[in-house]
DNA sequence: TTGGAGTGTCAACAAGGCTGACTTATCCTG
DNA sequence: CAGGATAAGTCAGCCTTGTTGACACTCCAA
């Protein structure tokens, strides 16, 4: 108590705070990744596969081009990703029905098998964490992601979030 | 009691809350690791070295070892970049005072220069989530992600933190 | 019918993980 | 003091996943 009480309602913001913030981070971020890992390494995937698997899975009849845009990656390294998952049978590319150039995805039963065992795994922890923290801090922790992201990820991610909603 | 209004309460639970918080993990980790990533390009180095230059500043004077299992690499790994950044004079490597085997890491002047420049990138961003988000927000944010670590891993995370508490 | 968009493919390269094997120096214990 | 354990460094090679650049194909629309 030998703080003045407006120092309080200021601290999260010194660097000592944020410095624990991004270590936080970090750590947590290794958590959030090592279930599906070590499914994936088995099945010798890597964690690109995962996300792809993930979107597709979440938005089913997706293109190529907005995949790529939601991954943020190109779409020479998207492809070798898309060509080993299609050669396994775990992604459908069928060609657009509208606009025949666009190829829409879509996960197989075995992509399905695939999606849902890592997303378990996955979700598990997070409702660990979940649970541990209880509902309040759960939306703090939204909150915060959510301010953290780059202006035209946060559109993506509210426009994901909007198509099932 | 099914639907009772206590299953509200639980809402922060469901499948499709647990999806949003990992594709907010997701999207926040790129927003978080995109400032640093920018400057570390400009000037030839990865997230790696930003990772090292940033526990080396945390706690200096740690040896190879201690960083080894803070990083969760292997040696050779962690070797490759350590060795261009004391190549580069931006890490000191000392023999250990009291056994010689090891060596204890110490960032130089222009180590310092260069973490700074990368936290301040990141704590910037950090700083304007927090203060979007506000104080308590923050306090959840921080249980979740703790909630979220390996145990290994957030014994390690206290016992930084206490380090310099 | 021609230009542009969407897609796919080839080649080459880099970062940064990994394993395995080995050396060197040092420390500690029997 | 000898020998094993420990800390660090190194060499070689492999993998995933990111990057550029160049190029071809299909299809749609002007």
């Amino acid at each position: 108590m030998n703080e003045t009480p407006s120092s309080q309602s200021l601290l999260f913001l010194t660097d000592e705070q944020l410095r624990k913030g991004i270590e936080a981070m970090f750590f947590a971020y290794r958590g959030f990744t090592a279930d599906p890992d070590r499914i994936l390494q088995e099945k010798g995937y890597g964690r690109a596969h995962h996300r792809a698997v993930h979107f597709i899975h979440r938005s089913p009849g997706t293109t190529v081009n907005n995949l790529l845009s939601i991954l943020g990656v190109t779409k020479q390294s998207l492809n070798r990703v898309l060509r080993t998952l299609i050669e396994d049978g775990l992604v459908e590319s069928r060609v657009g029905p509208e606009d025949k150039r666009e190829r829409h995805l879509y996960l197989t039963e075995a992509g399905s098998v695939l999606e849902r065992e890592l997303t378990e795994a996955q979700r598990d922890r997070m409702r660990m964490a979940y649970k541990a923290a209880g509902p309040s801090a759960v939306a703090g922790f939204r909150q915060v992601l959510e301010a953290m992201m780059d202006e035209d990820i946060r559109r993506q991610y509210e426009a994901l979030r909007d198509k099932t909603t």
